[in-house]
DNA sequence: CAATTTCATCGATTTTTTCGATTGAAATTT
DNA sequence: AAATTTCAATCGAAAAAATCGATGAAATTG
């Protein structure tokens, strides 16, 4: 005979609450419900999974066992009727995005309302990380896709090319001679500022403009591009800002120089498991994602004028 | 709501079987049963796993994905009780014991009477095959310990040695001058028979007597020691044969030669994964081997004789 | 085309699950 | 130290479910 998946329910609910009445009303059931599973459980396996000689609900060895699997058959068993849901409409439900952090601030205002208007029934959970650990969490199921920059290694995950996006130089006003645009080379005159290392940003940045990470200035470590605009600002050096940061308003008061031809870019993508929740979906995702990141500019002057 | 294990195991049964009748039979329900079980399953989920346009029975590609996913919870679901189990009574119930081909059929007249003698309560299920896929088998948890030679390398797996075991030389009557013992020198005057790739002791042997692959005859590809053993008994050439298999009779008409010191030899030992259903009892099964190894030559003795 | 096999369905029955109330034991408050 | 509160276990009754046996419909076989 086989636990049933409601005694592993309970199991979880008790090591999560650490109290018989509360997990029971956790799992919606009475307390008198939730002992009797837990003893039918222990009946059937033979052994006491919770450890009665000690006051508090502790397990015992083999019952961090049983509740060590039984939490990976309920999450299975969970992603079995997620899977249904999905099929019954994939538009709808939720959908875990994740969004690193040189895009996220400045692409979310122009996401959220057009995944709003596009899909009105599907819940967008943004999640927020570095490059390396968003592929991770895609590999685990924790997230559904990537917003990203590219280039970047991504073995077993498809992926797909949303836009080009430009850097601008920014530098504190009057550090520079006033120029329209400028060159690569310009850069080589003053201390290139960029994010700690994690960023892809900074990986971007250095092999757009052929730098050498010597080339840059390394005694501050800016973990955001907030932080980095600040040593901006007081004249420390300069920094490559991605169009869409430098247009949200995160450059102003500075000085914001395009580069003359070619520009140097980072590629803006999607990336996602094959088998995932977006498969079906892709190509709509990706066309409102499009959408999103070209309406940003609107949405950002608005944001820059207020 | 989550699906019910019992509705996964329908499931199960009847892609095992492709009939209601048989797989309700396997299931120990009658047809009705598991038929009501499997409709509840698509009323749960909102979608249908079996696809009734066809007349065979056939999993929806949806019914596909359910119906993996269910057999990894089913089979998580069996670990828990096993667990179980074999905490109530380490030495009791099933253990899977994987054996390299050139031990197993020369120590199990050994191994399965000391088992039953010590372990009466245990069912022994011996797996034969190749090291490499014996360490497979031992990471999948298909079986729970393996006897094998030794040195191989085994991450993240525990081992343990039993014995060092001895190489001699067999060759047909006659072909060599009559001698009472050999050096490993005088193996460079015969065409060297071994057995094919994949065999640890073709390996082991090579590597024993400080042999380069080239020095042994490729011509025949022997994949069993009885095999090898008819080349050699024909005249094709010389061959080392491990104690245990020399003693076990299937030298038998051969000049079996030992080796002067330094002889070669292998270590036979113990593997398993340290999790796993062994570690408890590892050092009593170890001397159980231990035992069981050594009264060997006592069997083979008699079975030689025989 | 008759016989048989196969799966779906239905009502009856057994089994399981859950609840509400109660108890006893331990912890906390008075 | 007594009273109160908290907590888990237990019990009988009620509700929910799983299962069975019988029957029907469709397809397959002989």
């Amino acid at each position: 005979m086989l636990p049933k998946l409601r005694q592993l329910e309970y199991l979880n609910a008790l090591v999560e609450h650490r109290s018989f009445v509360r997990a029971a009303e956790a799992c919606f059931v009475t307390q008198s419900t939730l002992s009797a599973g837990i003893k039918e459980l222990e009946e059937l396996l033979g052994q006491p999974v919770i450890d009665r000689s000690i006051k508090k609900v502790t397990l015992t060895p083999f019952g961090q066992d049983v509740h060590k699997d039984g939490q990976a058959m309920l999450k299975q068993a969970g992603a079995i009727v997620e899977k249904a849901q999905i099929l019954k409409d994939p538009l709808a439900g939720p959908l875990r995005l994740g969004i690193i952090p040189t895009i996220a601030p400045y692409a979310l205002p122009g996401i959220l309302p057009v995944f709003e208007e596009l899909f009105p029934k599907m819940e967008l959970h943004i999640h927020e990380d570095l490059t390396a650990r968003l592929l991770e969490s895609l590999h685990n199921g924790e997230i559904d896709a990537a917003l990203m920059a590219f280039p970047y290694p991504v073995k077993n995950l498809q992926s797909a090319i949303i836009k080009k996006e430009r850097f601008v130089a920014a530098i504190a006003k009057g550090q520079m001679m006033a120029q329209k645009t400028m060159k690569l080379n310009d850069l080589k005159n003053h201390k290139v500022l960029l994010l700690e290392d994690g960023h892809c940003l900074r990986d971007h940045a250095l092999a757009a403009c052929a730098l050498s990470p010597k080339e840059t200035w390394q005694t501050f470590r800016a973990s955001s591009l907030p932080s980095l605009i600040e040593m901006v600002r007081h004249g420390y050096g300069i920094t490559l800002l991605p169009d869409m940061a430098a247009e949200s308003g995160l450059g102003n008061g500075l000085d914001l120089i395009p580069f003359e031809y070619p520009a140097p870019t980072r590629d803006i993508g999607l990336c996602w498991r094959p088998s995932g929740r977006i498969h079906a979906i892709s190509d709509t995702v990706m066309e409102a994602l499009s959408e999103s990141l070209s309406t940003h500019e609107a949405i950002a002057n608005r944001l820059k004028s207020a």
